[in-house]
DNA sequence: TATGAATGAGAATTCATTCAT
DNA sequence: CATGAATGAATTCTCATTCAT
């Protein structure tokens, strides 16, 4: 079989699973309707995947694989945390604000079942986590960031505010610009609400 | 009708279905084990909820509501914003800490699909959002809150926080109590991150 | 309970079911749904009908005992047998045609099954036919019908072509009167297709 | 794919249907027992078939199909109205009294409910209709029929009694054969009851 | 008689997955 | 590698009927 300009067989699976599962979501998402949209047999499915569930893992994969990627160059231009961090914000909002398909389905389908939530909190989720913790020790010698957050903690705040606005965003279905946020979300992180 | 016990046949169909979608998950719990559970017969659970779907959405609006009213009985007690806020998070993170099940549900299985997350969001969590955002106004107004910044980003940022911090103890299964997190989270809203 | 004017509770139950039958089929229509249009409880329907079988049953009891008593008062009235056929096309096209409702269980419900249908020809469709061989064999005795025609053979042509009248006028959905057509029944079924 | 000994998978399933719902009714009658009899799985039957209903539509399809071309070609043999009918009258008790099974399936089971039968008379029934009317204006131009007679109002007069000939012989349980009437009902037809 | 809450058997249909070609 | 017909387990929901009150 030739190869398909850009994309192998596996990438138009996954990217056809993108599309449907954000349409209609995961549940009701069936194989057929994937292996359809990619112009592949059902059976073909199964050739580069294990399962349905592991397809859906592989979604998360493969975004979340760029998007730490994408990170950690970003974050060698930075020298300070404060940097840094403005620089997460931007690329988070920004990465996923790039695709509201693959939006929809980080921020809402992949969260399907604690089992699954599980895996993801344990692997690429917790690395993400560790990145930003690094950055708010790096704050904190630097003198920077308070030295009375515990960075583990704080990561898991910003992430949770981070989080927030990507679900909302995707919950308001008005077209406007996730990343439009970075300002406000930083200026916030600094600075907390107290005067 | 005589009463069953402590609670109507209502209450223990929606006792049993927290048990039992907490522990197994929406999609695979069956109707017939949260009728066994419940000790009623399959068909009884349908003279109470109209289906399934409906079944779980009975369960967070009994969720929010005692978070609602208990909310707002706490918040009375309140005089300043900042002694609101304290409450809020208190009350949030001790109620969702209450339960187990039920914060599975709530942080879990309650986000199973947009469709799903589109009616929560603009019903009760749209409500709550409310609550935190005059929350803010006021301590705006009473100048103890920074005035540039959006009550309504900022009542996001908080609850993006506060549900990271839930969903965390969730999916870390250790025996801490989720309250004990509430200075820090208070400490990291009201002062953020910077010095 | 009060006697509510012209109806006991298990007429109004009959009437109930003739509605609900015809609109919506036997199979889909429920006893809850009768018993709501009769204005009783779900129960109380069985305490005058074995089962729901038995209910249609009995509303074509009624419907075939009014039909076979007005029917032979009619034919009493009647001297020669072409006068009496001409009577009984008559009022078996005014009968069925009264009631479009009746009309529907009669013509199309009450043929549900075989099991069904047995019964009915077995029961009050055979003594109709009975009747209509009578009325054949007291014609061909007068001279004025043929008597090379079998008279249970001629009771069933007679009965196909007055039963297709009313099924056909069911279907029309148009509003037509059913009696209209007697003339040209009588006429056909006196002549013949030849000249 | 190969054949499946004399017939094509969807053959085998009709088969079993006619088979099945002849015996116990439609409504009685599971996919489950349709599957089992034409030996293939439960699901497979909804490759073939979009629903149960479908299924007993297509019954009448593939029976009604026979009964058209076979008459349509039995026709043409045929030159004067009075044969035409003749063949008419022979060939619809012939084929009917054929096989008992498919007999129980169009004269009973066909005829569950309004919607079904609008949807019968409304396409091959009424085409038959056609056909007999057209037979009948032949006659009455070749001055062998009576010219008074509304050829629908006749055509449907002879269906009439056609169709309770083929009911009545499904209802007797003897084992006649149906198109032994041919001869009588032919005669009854064309001359009526009258001298 | 009358009620209507409760029962639970029963059935259609879907769909992830397999495997012969 | 690719196909897609076939599988059959699995589950929601309905509703006739019962029976305690």
């Amino acid at each position: 079989m030739a190869r398909n300009g850009d994309g192998s067989k596996r990438e138009r699976i996954l990217d056809a699973a993108v599309v449907e599962i954000a349409r209609r979501g995961y549940h009701s998402t069936t194989v057929a309707m994937i292996a359809k949209r990619a112009g592949v047999a059902d059976g073909t499915i199964y050739l580069y995947f294990k399962n349905k569930e592991q397809l859906l893992f592989s979604l998360f994969d493969r975004a979340m694989g760029r998007f730490i990627s994408e990170g950690k160059a970003s974050l060698e231009q930075a020298a300070s945390a404060r940097e840094k961090l403005i620089r997460i914000v931007e690329l988070h909002l920004t990465l996923v604000g790039q695709d509201r398909d693959l939006a929809i389905i980080t921020q809402v389908e992949l969260r399907h079942s604690l089992h699954f939530m599980d895996q993801l909190s344990r692997t690429l989720v917790g690395e993400y986590l560790g990145i930003l913790a690094q950055v708010v020790i790096q704050g904190q010698q630097e003198g920077d960031f308070r030295s009375d957050l515990d960075p583990v903690f704080a990561a898991k705040s910003i992430f949770g505010v981070l989080d927030e606005m990507a679900t909302d965003w995707i919950l308001s279905h008005r077209n406007t610009r996730l990343e439009s946020k970075s300002a406000s979300v930083v200026e916030f992180l600094f600075g907390g609400l107290g005067c």
